[in-house]
DNA sequence: AAGTACGTACAGAAAAAACTGTACATAATG
DNA sequence: CATTATGTACAGTTTTTTCTGTACGTACTT
């Protein structure tokens, strides 16, 4: 006789539920978001109702201030909104329900941020190399050396060309004409 | 008078590369990868020749040990390669210089494992779910919830089919015909 | 206007991760 | 075969991150 099948049905919802969370946690954790701010989108994942602080800080055994802070970086993520109710005081929110939404929006930010930040930077280095060169007290063998790295930050620059057109696919939705939701 | 060109060269080439060092390793930071990481890559990105770990140790300054477990970390996400020269006998790394390549290769592997993870945990609570949704004995309101979170499950796993066939399309290099390398 | 509820800033405590040095296993050298 | 070089496992330390409790500002309620 199974084991599973004698519990009460309440607590094998909550067992097949707590399974998934902890895969979405693990999930979000090689990108570099907490564990525990995983397990909270979980939570709100699964919650039919938007959710307050106080229910957050009961459903996870963790303080306000957590809570606050993690469901801040979820919002910041776009994985999370805030949502309006009439008469609650409460702040109420949500999980994102749609996750083609929620990846395009995580990456599309992940991605525009360190693309900038090294687009930037390469483009400031590309320019005080290419004045080391045209530079004549400056010895011929740290010049080679400068002309090999003109050469890869240029095509260090043309690959962020690349990432920008893919997030730009992203963000249009265009990138579903080429792989379509469902097959 | 610039002070940078007045500097002697090698020193101008130094804090050009660094800057760059930096802003790649603050970018891998934001993927979970460790800013020591990164900034081993970038040095090895912009080392010529393949590097040893003594070499690492004083290029960045740290025990051969943390040089042995960060270059270790680079090869399982293949943005490093081991190779051999002829009458080399300690390790040699060098960068994998196609970032394209490595852009591929980094998401592939961690996206497929992100995937297979959350599927298979989807994939149990959803038999659970549903042989809760089949015994008489569970009450009704439970089953509503279980129903509920099978609908999300399901468009979950179709969800990830779609990760699934969008990392197909990296690892084809079909993604190349869509967002063309130049433009 | 006084009182209350709510969310968050901040400092300190707890936990986790990164880093180091030693010790050792393996393989190359003489 | 003995010796030396090389890379890594592991335990302990340092550093970083996460988490908590208190204190406080703001805004709602009466």
């Amino acid at each position: 006789m199974g084991v599973k099948t004698n519990m009460h049905g309440e607590k094998r919802l909550e067992q097949a539920r707590e399974r998934v969370i902890d895969a979405i946690s693990q999930n979000m954790h090689l990108y570099g978001v907490t564990e525990s701010v995983g397990r909270l989108y979980g939570a709100l994942y699964f919650q039919e109702d938007p959710m307050t602080l106080d229910e957050m800080k009961v459903e996870l055994g963790m303080s306000k201030t957590s809570m606050s802070t993690s469901v801040r970086n979820l919002v910041d993520l776009k994985m999370v909104g805030k949502v309006w109710r009439k008469g609650v005081r409460k702040d109420l929110y949500q999980a994102e329900p749609d996750w083609y939404q929620t990846f395009i929006d995580f990456f599309t930010i992940k991605w525009r941020a360190g693309v900038s930040i090294n687009v930037s930077a390469m483009e400031k280095s590309l320019n005080e190399l290419q004045s080391l060169i045209n530079d004549e007290h400056v010895e011929e063998h740290i010049k080679d050396q400068a002309r090999m790295d003109i050469e890869k930050l240029t095509s260090a620059l043309e690959y962020y060309d690349w990432i920008n057109r893919l997030v730009d696919s992203f963000e249009s939705k265009d990138i579903f004409n080429f792989i379509p939701k469902k097959r």
